[in-house]
RNA sequence: CGGGGUGUAGCGCAGUCCGGUUAGCGUACCUGGUUUGGGACCAGGUGGUCGCAGGUUCGAAUCCUGCCACCCCGACCA
């Protein structure tokens, strides 16, 4: 009816649109490009935010809070990590604003009141962090610094899609700084395994870890190691990052360490990051044309408890108590639980729209039920009805919530495995992009060149070459020169 | 930034080509009633600077000029 959402085959984008519209996550903003994250949009963010914020203090990190204004010389100072994102930066350049003479009740920018210096809205906050990390550290004592900030970030980008890629989104990032290149490894792969984890076990969604080609590696780094997830369209996206910084930035701000010999060196560093972006993948990895799918550990709600409302007073008091005592019950299990009295809607229409919401189960109390000691269950993921008895109830939607998230889960690791398709050839490889999409492993020559020729001619991208990538000689997909191992390719977000 | 499209009630649209009473339809919303196990029905009602700014005209949603915003596709990117 009138929240009807496009279906997937007939315009996949609309359709994630809708689900982000219509489904209540967010919407879009008088500012260009930026958009409001509503309430329930943001309670989902919240809940991935909470597990990721204590595995983050689970692995020694803290939080703290840099600037969102960078001043240019500092944003400038790692050369290629400013070059890297020069083109989509916002800049400050006046700090007042003043009656416009000749319009009364505009307002003009102030031309007397521009900056000495300009500052720069952070893209991203390495400069203004290693800045500050020049202080704190002065020996191997200092070591390591273990942060993470949770803030916005903004990058102008020219097409902005709704969580996806937006001017102004959120994020974590995460940026340390150890005494030895060894440490530092290790940590960004910690880190990359932490947002794996948190991806495949919270969010449901199977993620490739690998690390990234010199073209697709982040600005600044050494080494980025990246999780990669597939969508049902096919197109991979990127769903999160570690990136090894080597002594990249230590050089740029000057930060070094006296080591236990007393000999001065510079630290090695690395940052990490996730995005709601995330909610992006979580939507088209697992939704379908009925609405949003969200997987209960991370939904803003588990149940909700729809009482059918009779006319007759007494009767309806008896439906309302009983939906309140599931309630509590349900809570006292730690579950998230609505309820909806609203008897201006009739159930129909309540049951589509909490499809479309993507609440996991939705509780059907009726005085037909009752009589029998029942409630009807429907689960959203499967849109599957049972009957379950009133007792022992919370116990057995505690489990029924954790077969949800199993089955979404399997459901994505099926469609990302049916995916992954091995060619030995360029016109397999045109084949499977244009026919089924999804990943590609294919020999490659290790080349920029060749990269960059592939993407010219199918925008397939390398997304990662996997870890622990099984050696195995080969010739590149493209060119035929000799190759060592299959990378993984697929057309991106 | 290039190509295409859209802008009229909260949402979805018609009307624009060919200017002419009071700008219409669906839905949502409000009131009353009947309903309620998969998107209810009847009756009555509220709600509009027709994206913005100029211009042409006796008269502009409609014609002209400029601007803005958003969507889709591309380039760029998380």
């Amino acid at each position: 009816m009138s929240k009807e959402i496009t279906s997937r085959s007939e315009d996949y984008s609309q359709w994630y649109n809708d689900l982000v519209i219509k489904g209540n996550l967010a919407d879009y903003s008088a500012v260009r490009g930026c958009m409001v994250i509503k309430p329930y949009g943001f309670t989902l963010w919240e809940n991935m935010r909470d597990v990721l914020d204590k595995k983050f203090k689970e692995t020694g990190h803290t939080n703290a809070y840099f600037p969102l204004f960078v001043p240019k010389s500092l944003f400038e100072a790692e050369e290629k990590n400013a070059e890297g994102f020069a083109k989509e930066c916002a800049v400050v350049t006046h700090y007042r604003l003043k009656t416009d003479p000749n319009n009364k009740g505009k307002l003009i920018v102030d031309p007397d009141a521009k900056l000495e210096e300009e500052l720069v809205v952070r893209p991203t906050s390495e400069a203004i962090i290693w800045n500050t990390y020049k202080k704190w550290i002065q020996s191997y004592r200092d070591l390591p610094i273990l942060v993470n900030q949770w803030a916005n970030v903004v990058r102008w980008e020219m097409r902005t899609r709704l969580f996806l890629r937006t001017a102004e989104f959120l994020w974590q990032e995460g940026h340390t700084a150890h005494a030895t290149k060894e440490e530092a490894i290790e940590e960004t792969e910690k880190m990359i395994n932490v947002y794996a984890d948190f991806v495949e076990q919270y969010m449901a969604l199977p993620v490739i870890k690998g690390y990234k080609t010199e073209n697709e590696r982040f600005a600044g780094a050494e080494e980025t190691y990246t999780i990669e997830a597939l969508m049902q369209d096919g197109k991979a996206l990127q769903s999160g990052t570690s990136h090894f910084l080597g002594q990249n930035f230590a050089k740029a701000f000057d930060v070094k360490f006296l080591n236990k010999e007393g000999k001065e060196e510079y630290v090695w560093a690395t940052s990490w990051g996730v995005s709601t972006r995330l909610i992006g993948a979580l939507i088209m990895a697992h939704s379908d044309d009925d609405g949003l799918i969200i997987p209960p550990r991370i939904a803003p709600f588990h149940v909700v408890l729809i009482p059918f409302l009779q006319k007759n007073v007494e009767e309806r008091q008896v439906i309302e108590d009983k939906t309140y005592e599931i309630k509590q019950q349900l809570e006292a299990k730690g579950l998230r639980v609505i309820v909806d009295l609203d008897d201006t809607k009739r159930p129909g229409f309540k049951f589509a729209e909490y499809e479309l919401k993507g609440i996991p189960v939705r509780m059907v109390i009726g005085p037909r039920d009752l009589e029998n000691g029942v409630v009807e269950v429907a689960r959203r993921d499967t849109k599957e009805k049972k009957s379950y008895t009133l007792e022992g109830l919370a116990d057995s939607i505690s489990q029924l919530l954790e077969d949800i998230q199993q089955s979404i889960y399997d459901k994505a690791v099926a469609f990302r495995d049916e995916h992954i398709t091995k060619v030995d050839s360029w016109e397999a490889f045109t084949e499977v992009l244009d026919g089924k999409g999804g990943f590609i492993l294919a020999h490659w020559d290790g080349t920029g060149e060749t990269e960059d020729k592939i993407k010219e001619l199918t925008k397939a991208t390398i997304r990662c070459i996997p870890l622990g990538n099984e050696l195995e000689t080969g010739k590149c997909v493209l060119t035929g020169n000799p190759s060592k191992q299959r990378v993984l390719f697929a057309r991106a977000y």
